[in-house]
DNA sequence: ATTAAATACGACTTTATTAGTCGTATTTAA
DNA sequence: TTAAATACGACTAATAAAGTCGTATTTAAT
C-alpha cells in the first residue's frame, strides 16, 4: 500500500541521472535502462510521456535521446505525479464526487484533510530537491 | 495512485461509526453495512481483524456485535494503517532492503526522506481526530 | 434441547491496476 | 541507403484489491 508506481520510479531515476550530466547533454533510453537495470521499452513509453509534457526534450535520429529542459525547481512532487499518474487522492471522492455512499459517509472531511496534507507536503518539494 | 484500501476506508467508517454511539454499545456488522452501503461479508473480516488486533471488542451470540475498547487517542494512522495492510512504504527497499537495483539506485535516499515525512504527517494524526 | 442471530475464518473467484512486451512507423546522421 | 534512435497503440502477463462462499462456533431466548 501507498507503493509509487514503477512509471514515476523509473522517471525519477532517468531525470536525476539527466540531471547529473548536465541539460545538455543528450541521453539515451537505453543507456539509462542499462545503467539502472530497468525494462527498454518501458522506460523509452515513460521518457515518451515526459516528453510529451515538456520536461524533457527529444532529439530523434542516431546519436538521438532526450535532452533534459524543464526546471525541476519550479516541478513539485504532486504535479510531477499527476502528469504521470492522473489524479492522486487517497480516496475518489476527492476529485469526483459521484461516490453512491457520498450522502452517508461518515469519514469524507477528515480524509479530505489528510489529503490535503500530503499535498501540501508534496507541493512543497520540487524535483530538483528529490534529483540532487 | 496513493488511494486508501476500501478495508481501511469500510474500518473507519465503522470505528466513526461505532465512537458516535459511545463506547457501551454493541453495534453489528449488518447494522453498519447497511447503514453505508457496504459488502457484509467484507465489512464482516475487517471488523474480525480489528477485533484480533484489539481495538474493538466481539460479543458472540445473538444480539452481539463488536463494542468499541481502545482508546482512539492512542492510536495513531500509521499503525492503524499498518496493522490492516502491512508495511506502508513508497518503495519495498523502505523496508525490505534486498533490492537488486539498489546499488545503482540514485534515487533511494530523497524517496526514504518523503516516506519518513508521510509517516510522520500519519504519526501526528490519532484515530479520535479522524473519527470524531 | 432447539433455534436463530450473531461472530470466525479459510478458500476461492472476480475485477482492477500495474508492469511489461510486441510490432510497426518515423526521423535523421553518417 | 542504412542503422540508431524516438513514437506509439495494442496486446499480454503479473499482482493486488475487492468481494463471495461455505462451514463452524458461540450464545441468548424460547
Amino acid at each position: 500500500m501507498f507503493k509509487l508506481t514503477r512509471k514515476v520510479e523509473y522517471a525519477l531515476i532517468a531525470l536525476r541521472h539527466m540531471q547529473s550530466k548536465g541539460s545538455e547533454v543528450v541521453t539515451n533510453t537505453k543507456e539509462i535502462a542499462e545503467a539502472y537495470d530497468i525494462p527498454v521499452q518501458l522506460l523509452a513509453k515513460t521518457l515518451q510521456q515526459l516528453a510529451r509534457e515538456g520536461i524533457i526534450d527529444p532529439v530523434q535520429g542516431p546519436h538521438g535521446g532526450y535532452r533534459l529542459t524543464a526546471n525541476l525547481e519550479d516541478l513539485n512532487l504532486t504535479d510531477f505525479i499527476e502528469l504521470l499518474e492522473g489524479p492522486m487522492g487517497l480516496m475518489d471522492c476527492y476529485f469526483d464526487s459521484r461516490c453512491e455512499q457520498l450522502r452517508v459517509c461518515n469519514i469524507r472531511l477528515p480524509i479530505v484533510k489528510i489529503n490535503d496534507s500530503i499535498r501540501n507536503l508534496f507541493n512543497q518539494m520540487s524535483l530538483a530537491d528529490l534529483t540532487k
